[in-house]
DNA sequence: ATATCATTTAACTATATGGTTGAATATGAA
DNA sequence: TTCATATTCAACCATATAGTTAAATGATAT
């Protein structure tokens, strides 16, 4: 039986994979590069690709990893691609951090009443 | 010139090859999975490998994956290493993520505030 | 119709990654 | 000392990744 507090079957498995990808396209300071760019406004994928050097095909690539992982949404409007963020899957990978984070600090604060009241139970 | 939104900068670039480090650490299901049970209490290489279909030797590298992203520390006592999460680097990704879950809001935040002052305007 | 612009696709390369097995290291116990 | 335990290290393999260049697609503009 899983516990409560068992984030991974919370959240199941497809959702597992998505985390794997979007981990993966943030990993890349390319990418997250591209992501701070779209963070102010939407970009053409020539836009992203100008402050980098590197070739169009490599950015049109990365763009795909960040789309993969469903961190960026694309709209096509003639010959023009425009991208723009979708903050759902950053949230997504923010809720696991934080899980964690609030976890891993709960156990110290669990662990300082405990002393506390060891403490206590001295006198 | 840099501006006040600009992340990267605020960061420095220390920052960055962390955020690489970490993201990528935390791209694989196998080392989330570490850290879920090391969320719980810190553990021993061989109590983390146990659970998993896989040479001790590969949780031995997982666990170097994760060490050298910070996230993970080890104590080392006789011939044991016990290991437990770094909440810091947990944080340090957070942060970054929240930065753009923020910002991206905020945008539409200012967005429908100024379709609003249009819409006023139309009367 | 043709040239140009925005972008993707395909084929290829070098390097990194995630796994394996077998040997090495180092501590603990008999 | 000898044997077992906990873990790493080294060499290797298959696959994935990040980049390249050249050609293909598809929409605009002349």
């Amino acid at each position: 039986m899983k516990e409560e507090t068992d984030i991974l079957y919370y959240m199941g498995n497809q959702n597992e994979n998505q985390l794997n990808e979007i981990f993966h396209a943030l990993a890349d300071p390319t990418r997250r590069e591209i992501i701070h760019m779209m963070a102010q406004k939407e970009r053409t994928v020539s836009e992203l690709a100008e402050p980098f050097d590197m070739s169009l095909a490599a950015i049109s690539k990365h763009i795909k990893v960040l789309e993969r992982a469903n961190l960026v949404k694309r709209n096509i409007t003639g010959r023009t691609h425009i991208c723009s963020i979708n903050a759902e899957s950053l949230s997504r990978a923010s809720e696991w951090l934080r899980f964690y984070e609030k976890f891993w600090s709960n156990r110290f604060d669990i662990l300082e009443s405990e002393l506390l009241k060891a403490k206590n139970r001295e006198h």
